[in-house]
DNA sequence: CGGGTGACAACGT
DNA sequence: AACGTTGCCACCC
């Protein structure tokens, strides 16, 4: 049986690699995962992948992929949401709100926006 | 073939 | 920090 292997299914396979490759502790976002299972630009993709094998891989740590800036992709307060910070927490990373904290490069970045907020 | 959709990202206001 | 827009790509009607 010459099952013919799909690219979807090919990708589906890199994506998982990838996603099983994160060390524990540690999380990356849905773009950078795509990345590096050699596909820039599919950040959506990765959020299809992992949607469909949490019913068929329950070993894969999904938790440790979020949206970009650690932000927690499922609607804040949800059950799924919970489910991944609390999972998070569990393996040391620090969060807060619905989201992972990541670690700061510097405090000064952000000072463009913050000024339009705040006055 | 065209339009809607999504566990996204980046940018602008 | 919070929304709205646009770009993006694979899928499904």
């Amino acid at each position: 049986m010459d099952e013919k292997i799909s690219t979807a299914d090919r990708r589906a396979a890199a994506i998982c690699a990838a996603v099983r490759a994160i060390k524990r502790g540690s999380f990356l976002s849905y773009g950078e995962v795509a990345r590096r299972a050699g596909l820039p630009g599919r950040a959506r993709l990765v959020g299809k992948v992992l949607r469909e094998a949490g019913d068929a891989r329950p070993k894969l740590p999904w938790h440790r992929v979020t949206a970009a800036g650690g932000r927690i992709a499922f609607p804040a307060g949800s059950a799924s949401a919970r489910r991944q910070l609390r999972l998070l927490a569990r393996e040391g990373i620090e969060t807060r709100g619905n989201r992972a904290v990541v670690k700061r490069r510097s405090a000064g970045a952000r000072s463009l926006d913050a000024l339009l907020w705040k006055l």
